[in-house]
DNA sequence: AATGTTAATCGTAATATTGCGATATAATTA
DNA sequence: TAATTATATCGCAATATTACGATTAACATT
């Protein structure tokens, strides 16, 4: 027990959670922001800027990679990371989906 | 080590990955899914219709409830549950703003 | 009042996440 | 080639999450 039993829910599902679980850390949010306003990123740069060390960085940046949400390129001896814009758009378009699948119509709460 | 160290994030940045969070599960998703369809409260048939036990999906519930997301009222002996607007509304309107805010111009990845 | 129904809470086991020092790897420069 | 720079990975400790049986609490029905 205390393992998340996948099987029993839909592949969407478990792919929306799995992305939605790689954004909800602040860290990663602010990765994420902060790869958006550059339009580019190194990961050095996080270090300095986010006061978490290299060896963190470094994990959230793949767990962002592992999710798909971002793309990196070695850039000499540093790497670039930037969105991974099919993914992005996916997520984008699930979501909206999610969201706009409300109506405020009901009175009953 | 080991603890997320919220106080080096910003508030916000906090606020939204706690939110993202709570519906980064694929049972709180189904949950969310399943009150959007019914489009009016539904109350505990959740563990009919998932498969997990009632302990677990109240767990669920209450990290929802927790967050803000949803809200429940008593309804006899069975609780109703149901989006709460306000924040429904928040989050929509964080996530629009960070997934529009990615302009796929760049060519650097 | 006794019984039944529904949901919350408690306690616990299994597993996952977070953070970081230490180390390894890979490309660059001296 | 040796030293340097930038990331990734390993290993570990602290903490959090997930799931569920058992129990409790609250209300409804008999």
């Amino acid at each position: 027990m205390g393992v998340t039993r996948s099987e029993i829910f839909s592949e969407e599902q478990n792919q929306l959670s799995a992305w939605l679980k790689a954004m909800a850390h602040p860290a990663r949010l602010a990765i994420l922001q902060r790869i958006l306003v550059a339009n580019t990123c190194i990961c050095g740069d996080l270090v300095d800027e986010l006061g978490l060390a290299q060896a963190t960085i470094s994990q959230h940046l793949k767990e962002l990679k592992n999710a798909g949400i971002i793309q990196g390129t070695i850039e000499g001896v540093s790497v670039c990371y930037c969105i991974n814009p099919t993914t992005w758009k996916t997520i984008q378009d699930k979501l909206g989906g999610l969201f706009n699948a409300y109506k405020p119509i009901n009175n009953c709460c």
